[in-house]
DNA sequence: GTTAATGCAAATGTTTTGCAGTATA
DNA sequence: TATACTGCAAAACATTTGCATTAAC
């Protein structure tokens, strides 16, 4: 089989090869969070899907996103204190940087973490599946605006 | 001054030297946060309060923790998806590792986590002021009970 | 035609807030 | 004594659930 530029299977075929209904409220939100550039939090995808197709409820968007969850297709974040923030999951594992007065978020690749990940695993006998790291602070522009 | 073995100054010390009124409810909560072994959630503080002093509100609880927060005595952690965990801001730096499955916290120091906050510092011209680095996965005890 | 997914509304669970009474400085 | 803190009840908020209807297979 030959693979083409398209790096990520499409919403469908995600859904179909594991044996999930395609519905039109799926394959939207699914695209959302794909194309969308930054994270993600429910209402706010709710408030975006509805553009595009009216009459979608949040329930759906709640029911949805637990199921992406589950099927591995996004990841939730807790950035702010009381929402949880959603992203298409990213080719490349990254961690973030908060900033606490402006909420900007920076992604950064880090290597080291696989090599945490192992000392620990053997240390504590532990089967590792996720690493988050997180650094909050200020940003530049924060900073001179503070100054 | 003589500094004695204790290491950090008591709930009243703290309470008054920001000019907090030094409550009995006050007193407590910091008191049962700083002698817990483990993380405590919002509730369950409330219930190990209610054991002392009887009457004590959930929301004085709620109160308590976000000044507790704001004053740099705790620390607020998100290890489920729906609850904060709170914990006395311990003397060293320690990050965490949680069992997905029964919920186990290991903490463990991460010198390393000194250098990468310079770096990322410098690289994205951030004043970094937390760190938080979790990892997530299965410990020894349910990977055997799965298999 | 079956069955799963949706939309709606109501329920849930955590956290916050208004206010009158109480305790601290 | 002045005012910040508390307890209570109600509100606010995100998220979940029950159920009848609708759409996907």
């Amino acid at each position: 089989m030959v693979r083409g530029v398209k790096q990520k299977r499409s919403a469908q075929q995600v859904l179909t090869s594991s044996s999930q209904r395609v519905t039109i409220q799926r394959t939207l939100l699914l695209d959302l969070l794909r194309q969308s550039d930054r994270h993600l939090d429910a209402y706010e995808l709710y408030r975006r899907a509805e553009q595009k197709h009216s009459g979608i409820s949040l329930s759906t968007v709640y029911r949805n996103l637990q199921l992406f969850k589950k099927l591995g297709l996004i990841e939730q974040h807790h950035f702010a204190e009381e929402h949880h923030y959603y992203e298409a999951k990213p080719a490349t594992e990254h961690q973030h940087l908060l900033c606490l007065n402006c909420g900007k978020v920076v992604e950064f690749s880090c290597p080291l973490s696989r090599k945490f990940k192992e000392d620990l695993a053997k240390r504590y006998d532990f089967d590792i599946t996720g690493v988050e790291l997180r650094m909050t602070g200020l940003c530049s522009t924060c900073r001179s605006k503070e100054a």
